[in-house]
DNA sequence: CCGCATCCGTTTCGATACTG
DNA sequence: CAGTATCGAAACGGATGCGG
């Protein structure tokens, strides 16, 4: 059964919590953020929370308007959950625990989803005003992204680019390294755990430019 | 006994979630954000919280150097909890889940506390370009507190301002409402729920200035 | 296989009472 | 004032089962 409690504050800080400070409900919003995802995809992607955990946290933020379900066309016999309007505003507490979150020891044994790592770059690129302006098409796993960077404005969408300057199809694991040290393409491209097409430079150019921020962000 | 689960994902946010995700985590570093406070306080503030709850939170955001324990002086046979520098780094944090929560709908049995109407109070203000630059002395209960504004930048500080162009002084419950309708300056003085000195009329246009922003974010 | 519902042991929460 | 002790209630976490 959906949690219902709540801090009963008028507190906008806490009103906030008692939508989304549920366990798990943050890390759902998380995973929703980039691309809508079926209940066995959100599974894959928190294998530590249990399937009724899942289906309490989806219906409860089903309820409060936050994530929305969507049925699939009638071939799929499945539906979709995805983030509504409301939802899609909590990205700058997303991005903010994120920023924080970087400065907090990593646990060694830890998993990684290509979202997490997609939402680090993004503002990894964001929080530099240098990054170079590129296109590139990540392929990640079965599902192919872009990252698009144009004077400053970096985007991450769940889908092919008409043009790509360069591809990389890679895993989140050796994405996440390089987004720390881009130092390691070459090395990872050489043990085949990356490939690479198109404008290399350019591709190295931007991870640079994130590891700036990465870097300062887990030193802080 | 202070709680050790951990979501064992690398990813920022779910490190982040580890460190201030539990219950309780966030609402007691809203209540240091401003100012450092006694055990009492804090029981004041977060009526809701049992006090092992209590208890246990501060334990464990001191155990992640979040939050820090320290003597007062000598005569004063008790201590304060107070940020750290790295707690003072969720500000951030905090800040977006204010104006997200904002859209949520308020408890109207809900409490309120002198911190979080200044938070919301400050981001209110940062969210409007054009606030007017005015030093507030603010009378909150028993404490004083200085809202600085000045060319866009604003402060709020738990001390009296050396030179203030307009007092206060009145109830969280009374500031909150005149933070949504600053109209309601006059009845509030006329019932003795304020009383006002100084430039009123910047006063007035202060608040106007929040009010622009606080309702914005409560109809989104 | 997907999306859940049910059952059950464990952990955490929340309220009250009590102590240095 | 600043916590500990205790205990029932709720939430979490894992396993299993069941209808599409």
């Amino acid at each position: 059964m959906p949690t219902t409690r709540s801090y009963r504050e008028r507190c906008p800080i806490a009103r906030a919590l008692d939508a989304v400070g549920e366990r798990w409900a943050l890390l759902v919003v998380r995973e929703l953020l980039l691309v809508p995802q079926r209940f066995s995809d959100l599974r894959r992607a928190l294998p530590g929370a249990s399937t009724n955990m899942l289906t309490d946290r989806l219906r409860e933020l089903e309820a409060r308007g936050i994530v929305r379900r969507r049925a699939l066309r009638p071939p799929a016999a499945s539906s979709v959950y995805e983030l509504t309007g409301r939802g899609r505003e909590l990205e700058p507490v997303i991005d903010a625990l994120a920023a924080w979150g970087a400065g907090e020891p990593a646990p060694n044994d830890g998993s990684l989803t290509a979202t997490s790592v997609l939402l680090f770059l993004r503002g990894s690129l964001r929080a530099n005003p240098a990054t170079p302006s590129l296109t590139v098409e990540l392929a990640l796993g079965d599902r192919i992204w872009t990252l698009g960077a144009r004077d400053g404005e970096i985007e991450v969408a769940h889908d092919a680019p008409d043009a790509a300057d360069a591809t990389i199809r890679t895993d989140p694991e050796t994405l996440n390294a390089l987004v720390f040290d881009p130092g390691r393409l070459d090395a990872a491209r050489a043990e085949g755990a990356a490939q690479v097409e198109g404008d290399v430079a350019g591709l190295r150019a931007l991870l640079e430019s994130a590891a700036v921020s990465a870097r300062s962000l887990a030193g802080s």
